[in-house]
DNA sequence: AATCTCAGCAACCGCGATCCT
DNA sequence: AAGGATCGCGGTTGCTGAGAT
């Protein structure tokens, strides 16, 4: 009865991933794509968990993401869907298909819920009425003392409401082009980033007068997404003589592999096809509502500008993509 | 210069849901 | 149908580097 152990707790390496285990999981999910974790362990020889490789492939090799700073519109996003999702940090993550859940969690912990924090202090002392303000109230809103009058709960469930479809609509912005062009040379596929893992580790590893980087260093080459090497500036590769780039394409062949990556993230990234059907939902409603200017451009000018938050918009977008006519999206 | 403290982040752990035999 | 393995997720830990003392 049941599966087959897919390794044994005994033997099994933990700790920071070296640059050539990275590898052979880069190669093994070229080939076979990923989910097969089960047998990817015995078929390498990697004596990691299957557990920890997928970890590993999702959080870090796996191709289109995006690593490094915030922007402040992911950040205005994480805030608004962490208040409508709460700790769904997975659900959070897929309105966000270049970041981790793991990343988006860690920027939480470490960042947002100390700045969210420091504001509710603030809301407090001065009770302003601003952005901050309503998110922690949606934030505490399960939680909110039971001498809350109901008037004062139904505002707060208002309000809760219409942070819900603020945040949905911040999610479908997702495509501005604007956004898109100006974090499109930060993205770095799984190649791109062994490549400049190698190129890390290779340093430490020949110049005995370089830093002694351990993996983490070299993984946080990485990690900072270094304009210079992310929009294919071959200065960092020059360096080590062959390209490593090069090397690592020569290695894998680069072609067959971002055609097979991007038809796996075609096959496997249902979180953009939702918001692609959602998108198409709200082209029909825009179609019903005969509205001339995109909606997407509506939302994004509405969301963009900060001054707007406190006041209701003319058009009210709550009322753009009505609740009752598109309750699937809730 | 040495030590301490804090922040950031990768990885691990535990648990519930799902899948497989 | 049952039992156990695997998957996926959220919480937590531990390491490392930077800044403060």
């Amino acid at each position: 009865m049941g599966r087959v152990p897919c390794c044994d707790k005994v033997g099994v390496k933990k700790g920071p991933w070296t640059p050539e285990e990275d590898i052979i999981l880069v190669s093994y999910v070229q080939q076979h794509g990923p989910g097969n974790w089960r047998a990817l362990p015995t078929k390498t020889g990697l004596h990691r968990c299957s557990k920890s490789c997928r970890l590993r492939w999702t959080n870090y090799l796996r191709p289109g993401i995006k690593r490094g700073n915030f922007t402040d519109q992911e950040e205005k996003m994480i805030i608004q869907l962490q208040a409508l999702l709460g700790n769904k940090w997975a659900a959070i993550a897929s309105y966000l298909p270049e970041r981790t859940d793991n990343d988006i969690k860690n920027y939480w912990n470490t960042y947002l819920k100390k700045k969210m924090k420091k504001l509710d202090q603030l809301d407090q002392c001065h009770g302003s009425n601003d952005l901050f303000s309503l998110e922690n109230g949606l934030t505490h809103l399960s939680s909110s003392n039971s001498s809350t009058s109901r008037g004062q709960w139904e505002r707060t469930l208002q309000a809760d409401i219409n942070m819900a479809k603020k945040a949905l609509h911040n999610a479908l912005s997702l495509e501005n082009p604007q956004v898109s062009s100006t974090t499109t040379t930060t993205y770095a596929s799984s190649t791109e980033n062994i490549a400049r893992l190698l190129q890390g580790w290779m340093g430490s590893s020949t110049s005995s007068t370089n830093n002694s980087e351990s993996s983490k260093t070299s993984s946080n080459n990485i990690a900072t997404t270094d304009s210079s090497s992310c929009d294919g500036n071959p200065n960092a590769e020059s360096k080590g003589g062959m390209g490593l780039m090069e090397a690592f394409e020569s290695l894998f062949g680069l072609e067959s592999f971002e055609s097979s990556s991007s038809d796996e993230l075609s096959q496997t990234a249902t979180p953009e096809a939702e918001t692609e059907a959602i998108k198409i939902e709200i082209k029909k409603e825009e179609n019903e509502h005969d509205v001339e200017v995109p909606l997407s451009v509506i939302l994004e000018n509405w969301l963009l500008d900060e001054n707007t938050l406190n006041i209701q918009p003319k058009n009210d977008l709550t009322t753009l993509i009505s609740f009752d006519q598109t309750p699937h999206l809730f």
